[in-house]
DNA sequence: TCCATCGCTTGATCTGGGTCAAGGAGCTTA
DNA sequence: TAAGCTCCTTGACCCAGATCAAGCGATGGA
């Protein structure tokens, strides 16, 4: 345990940490590397530090690093000329940004925790990809978990209500959450909500009055219950499930 | 010309066509191969045909080949119980089906008009894209494509008004009728709706009447012109384009 | 030649969620 | 202790788009 604080405290100092301690080391774009290329990726890698609030990139900047997130939450998002913005991902630790072979960002990316990302210059890590098979698997394989994740919430954007998207939004959260902590999967979930109210409207395609209301119906409800605004209780994740109008085969938390 | 029909006749026949000159080759999932690799996939590769209306994976099934699309279109759909739909995607001539990795299927595929695919047993692709990187190089690029295009969408999704989604869709499928056509990009275009009015609404996240409302609403403003119900006539791309909401720097045909 | 079907259009009406507005709870700063 | 934030809630009203309904034109089979 001492050990791991003494990581995190190395990281939020953007310290040197050794790969090997990584705390994404078995799910970011390196999860495939072997010893020799972690090397390699050692030598290109360096720490940076972004407080909650702080834009990490605005759309149409050049983009001369790509990064994987190690601690906390970031935003990806399209604004509109008139000022409509819609959220079009998520990025939680292990998470890639950038994308090899392009020049510019083509969204505002905007931390909305403290974060810590580990980047490489975009050239280099570009040349490396080319000789180290490993990472253009894993990056593949991620693209196409976060191109379901598009499509899920295409479905979500396209054809549900105001209610079903809330639903939706929590159960996918608690999901994730759940895939983290490993709590019990029976018996009520805890979970603290990583978005502002408004946030989660831009999300969802909402107004953030919207999202007010129908989280506060929910609760009514007894579907979820709430500590404060944005800890969460889930009693009966099957309900939350069927309030998100998925298929019932969903209760299995992957 | 005479060689080109008959190639097209065989496809259509799906009798055996040279790798060489298939009218995919430099924009599918082989586009990368050497002559060496093109062989090896020459030797387990088979030719499908579908009808127009004919569903080519059911959501769910299990899925023992992947394939791309050599000519015709195939919608990607999402079905809720109560039976909203949401299309996730527009499957275009050298766009690729089937996830590698995947035992079944995610999605619903139907074929919108008659179609041939290429198709490969999974299991013996899984295994060519581990030899040759060329393969997973090119389809991590082609799904880098398809997840900026799905975030596109989930944009239009969220937050465009119904005439905004219509101009939109007409843009788009506009500017892919010109980067294939090469008509020059100055002059009013014309294209075919390769989608009935309910399938643009189940893009769209719509239903038809608005549809087809918004449809009539343009060409009465003179944004569009109509020809029968399915050619569009557009004078004007930058007014399109404004319609449509996006920036207008969007006025270049990529 | 007629009928049925499919894809589409248009009108009338209804409603979910947007908009506008007021105020509350929990902070930081002074 | 107050003043001024930010984030959130709730109420009143309105409108874009859904829903319900009728009908048109083209195609195709009997």
């Amino acid at each position: 345990m001492d050990g791991k604080v003494a990581i995190s405290e190395k990281i939020a100092q953007s310290a040197h940490v050794d790969c090997g301690d990584c705390p994404i080391r078995h799910r970011a774009v390196c999860a495939r590397c072997e010893a020799d290329e972690l090397e390699l990726l050692e030598q290109i890698k360096y720490y940076r530090n972004f407080e909650a609030g702080q834009t990490v990139i605005w759309s149409g900047d050049q983009m001369d690093f790509v990064a994987s997130v190690v601690s906390g939450i970031a935003t990806l998002t399209q604004t509109m000329e008139d000022g409509r913005t819609q959220m079009v991902g998520l990025l939680l630790p292990s998470d890639f940004v950038g994308r090899p072979g392009r020049e510019r960002a083509s969204y505002d990316v905007v931390a909305t925790t403290d974060m810590v990302m580990c980047c490489f210059r975009r050239k280099p890590f570009e040349q490396m990809m080319v000789r180290t098979p490993h990472i253009a698997q894993r990056l593949l394989e991620m693209t196409l978990d976060e191109l379901d994740a598009a499509r899920e919430w295409m479905l979500v954007l396209g054809r549900k209500t105001a209610r079903e998207k809330i639903a939706s939004l929590i159960a996918i959260i608690a999901r994730r959450d759940a895939a983290l902590s490993m709590q019990g999967t029976r018996g009520p979930l805890v979970l603290d909500l990583p978005l502002t109210r408004e946030a989660m409207a831009d999300y969802l395609g909402l107004t953030l009055e919207t999202v007010s209301r129908q989280v506060s119906a929910l609760r009514k409800d007894g579907v979820i219950s709430l500590e404060g605004k944005r800890r969460v209780t889930i009693p009966d994740m099957g309900r939350l499930l069927e309030e998100a109008g998925d298929d019932s085969d969903g209760g299995m938390l992957v």
